[in-house]
DNA sequence: TCTGGGGTCCTAGGACCC
DNA sequence: TCTGGGGTCCTAGGACCC
């Protein structure tokens, strides 16, 4: 049987979502991600924004030189989950095989659906207009045999179109596109392929396996494979998280221990939430640290118990903290993660197990609060801010 | 130009064990 | 005194994706 895999992409996903918030914003340049004299950078643009330059990742401030007029929106994360469950629930009707790769993002298996759905042309065009219907949402599909294929395709569809590659042209279809269009040729890669004359994804077609084997490792044989559009697995797909993980850049360059100290209390209180919220412990406490000069340095280390206490997990963040940090710098950004997950209960000697009991306590009521009026509804003491009251 | 926040996977060296 | 080889785990860093 012949594999039939489309792949979905939302449109400017965050852009539309506000744009049904505020239809006053519709046809003009927004530009999602936060304070445009601040150090984020943009999150989503507006194809109208895009015609100044604007592109996802690009920083703020350069954003609002480019595009001084845009409206600028910090961004309603909240709301785009409940959009994307929204959209989810279409794609189900047309088929039990979704993957959702992220929240504006899905690979749907069609395969053997053709007395349903019709030919995946036809049913990727009654699904673009379903998900318009429904939702008001736009978004570009690609069809193909496989998801490397599917993938790209939808790329090329863009804004709002569908573009359909037939079995047995996967390879023809691939081979005059610039090398970058494959997933997972970033940058650094793309810039290593150049060298070895690779420009475009059919050059890696003519290359011998293992010749981008010996000069790839694992990669190189999988480049081999997608450059002919075989897919082996459908994915890496885990159902449960392998790491969790909190950061954030200050403001401005911090060399404050007070202030540190409070972002990592904080961090590491959103972060424990988290674990509980998930039913697991970290086995392993990790520290991010990146200077003022971007040197970004990260340490990690097991703990004597798996974990998901806020005050465990701060313990463990500052102790890496203050065997890492180099004084004579500045610090820009600060984040604190969690992997190796167990579900195992710990053993814990009587004092520790009452102890952690009270804890779990103060913890569930804290969690309670919180899952109904927002994280910082409760805070814990160490990172309550000097001279703000806390919300509640 | 001045670089977010949340993830995944891969590589490589050293420790450790048999 | 000089010296294996294989396997696994841990940690750090980096590329990449949305």
């Amino acid at each position: 049987m012949i594999r039939q895999i489309l792949h979905v992409d939302m449109d400017a996903f965050y852009v539309s979502v506000e744009e049904l918030l505020d239809p006053s914003l519709t046809g003009k340049a927004v530009i999602v991600g936060g304070d445009p004299e601040g150090r984020g950078v943009v999150a989503s643009a507006s194809y109208e924004a895009r015609k100044f330059g604007v592109r996802s990742a690009m920083p703020l401030q350069q954003a609002k030189r480019r595009c001084p007029h845009a409206v600028f929106i910090r961004g309603h994360y909240a709301k785009y989950s409940e959009w994307s469950s929204k959209i989810h629930h279409i794609f189900s009707r047309f088929t039990p095989l979704v993957e959702m790769v992220s929240v504006d993002e899905a690979y749907l298996d069609l395969t053997g659906c053709n007395l349903l759905h019709g030919p995946a042309l036809r049913a990727a065009d009654t699904l673009i207009r379903t998900i318009k219907q429904e939702t008001g949402l736009r978004c570009s599909v690609g069809a193909s045999t496989s998801h490397v294929v599917s993938k790209i395709a939808s790329d090329l569809a863009k804004p709002h179109g569908l573009m359909c590659v037939f079995p047995a042209c996967e390879a023809a279809f691939l081979a005059p596109l610039p090398i970058r269009r494959m997933p997972g040729v970033g940058k650094v890669t793309e810039a290593k392929l150049l060298i070895l004359g690779i420009k475009t994804i059919g050059d890696a077609q003519r290359r011998r396996r293992e010749d981008l084997e010996r000069q790839f490792g694992k990669f190189g044989e999988w480049l081999h494979r997608k450059a002919f559009g075989q897919d082996i697995e459908a994915y890496a797909w885990h159902d449960s998280a392998r790491s969790l993980s909190h950061e954030t850049t200050f403001p401005s360059d911090v060399a404050d221990l007070e202030i540190i100290q409070q972002a990592l209390s904080h961090l590491s209180q959103r972060l424990a939430y988290r674990l509980r919220d998930h039913g697991v412990k970290a086995q392993t406490i990790g520290l991010k640290l990146r200077y003022a000069n971007f040197q970004t340095v990260s340490r990690e280390r097991a703990v004597p118990q798996p974990t998901c206490l806020d005050y465990e997990i701060f313990q463990a963040a500052f102790d890496l903290f203050r065997a890492t940090y180099d004084r004579r710098q500045k610090v820009r950004l600060l984040g604190v993660r969690a992997s190796h997950f167990t579900s195992q209960p710990r053993q814990a000697d009587l004092f520790e197990a009452e102890r952690e009991q009270k804890m779990g306590r103060a913890l569930y009521t804290a969690d309670q609060l919180r899952s109904r009026f927002g994280f910082d509804a409760v805070r814990l003491a160490r990172s309550l801010d000097k001279g703000r009251e806390p919300s509640s």
